[in-house]
DNA sequence: CCCCCCCC
């Protein structure tokens, strides 16, 4: 209780000690455990008008560097990850949560450890509640966070908090950003694909397109985060929190990562997407590219074996539009497609890659990652 | 950490 009195001396009597006393009291009951009396103290304390002193400061996210070291500041729950579990060298079980939280100059990450990584376990911790922080600042992967470690404060409060997620507009997505925060339109979802990481676990991987007023990118969600996609639908608003952007090293094209780090989640602001269709006279190889125009030329499926022994289908089609003709190529089962298109139909081939073909002519080719839009 | 750019 000394520490307590220390806290009240602070006030210099601008209350009774026993109205202190009982408004310590209510407040811990307030935040239901949430809260311990010390840190209630303070919070009752700060009510009446206690000035912080020198590095005690309350600080703004906004303000939080790799450097920071030991942080305070007040903020708001924005999303909160599910607790893991893991086996301490002493044999105990540790556990280990994250939330996001967000003031008004912006969002960061907190890491919470076994008794305060319960309270998520518990469902104690929802989204839109305001917490008092203190810990400490240390660089993850996907970049800063603040550790709430022994000696941090997680202690729900009154206080009123307008947050704010800052997303970034995908134009301005860098590979190896991290904490990146993105509204985007929902393009396209693949299904989920599952392989053999290098140390011989099975891993999950699945991919959407996104777009904003700024351009689109693709995301690749990992793992438990690929079940997402089944809640997701063509032309949803979504908001990915705490992804990263890499650079893939399949065609070096940055995309948005979705790790356990991260999550999405539908937002009600409608987020405009304008594809950008390339004129076909400006098609260079070794691109992708989205073309709108007319069907002006149809083939044949035809069934053909690759390399690896299955059997694969291809047609060809032909579009043009104001300032030139192109070859199509549609692989799988976009082959079909040419059952369904007449000369003259207006078409929208997204997203399909150019290269050199037949008789060294530039041509595009409709693999999985392409859509085709009969308007 | 995962994948297509294959046909005639």
């Amino acid at each position: 209780m000394d520490e307590i009195n220390e806290i009240y001396e602070k006030l210099g009597g601008v209350i009774s000690k026993e109205d202190f006393t009982r408004e310590v009291e209510e407040k811990v009951e307030q935040m239901s455990g949430l809260c311990d009396v010390r840190t209630a103290a303070m919070l009752v304390a700060h009510d009446h008008g206690a000035s912080d002193t020198g590095d005690n400061q309350l600080q703004k996210i906004s303000g939080i560097t790799p450097n920071s070291g030991n942080v305070k500041f007040i903020a708001k729950i924005m999303s909160v990850f599910p607790a893991r579990e893991f086996n301490r060298n002493d044999g105990t079980t540790g556990r280990v949560a994250n939330v996001v939280v967000a003031d008004e100059t912006g969002s960061i990450r907190l890491t919470l450890w076994d008794d305060r990584a319960d309270l998520v376990k518990t469902g104690e911790i929802q989204v839109g509640q305001n917490f008092q922080i203190a810990g400490y600042v240390k660089e993850g992967y996907s970049g800063i966070e603040v550790n709430i470690g022994n000696n941090g404060v997680f202690c729900e409060t009154d206080e009123k908090v307008e947050a704010r997620i800052d997303s970034k507009k995908i134009e301005d997505i860098k590979n190896g950003m991290g904490d990146l925060n993105i509204r985007g339109r929902i393009l396209d979802i693949s299904d989920i694909r599952t392989f053999n990481k290098k140390d011989g676990s099975a891993g999950k991987v699945a991919n959407i397109m996104i777009g904003d007023e700024t351009g689109k990118i693709r995301v690749t969600l990992w793992d438990e985060t690929t079940d997402l996609t089944k809640e997701l639908k063509i032309d949803d608003s979504v908001e990915i929190i705490n992804g990263y952007a890499r650079e893939n090293n399949f065609n070096q094209q940055v995309e948005m990562q979705v790790g356990n780090r991260s999550t999405i989640r539908k937002i009600e602001d409608e987020v405009e997407f304008k594809e950008d269709f390339t004129s076909i006279a400006d098609i260079v190889p070794g691109e992708s590219y989205s073309i709108s125009g007319l069907v002006s030329g149809l083939g044949e499926i035809r069934e053909f074996d690759r390399d690896d022994g299955t059997v694969n289908m291809v047609s060809n089609i032909y579009v043009s539009d104001d300032t030139g003709r192109i070859r199509i190529a549609l692989w799988g089962d976009h082959a079909l497609l040419v059952d369904q298109l007449d000369i003259d139909m207006p078409v929208e081939i997204i997203d399909a890659f150019s290269k050199s073909g037949f008789n060294d002519e530039i041509e595009l080719s409709a693999g999985n990652r392409t859509r085709i839009m009969i308007r």
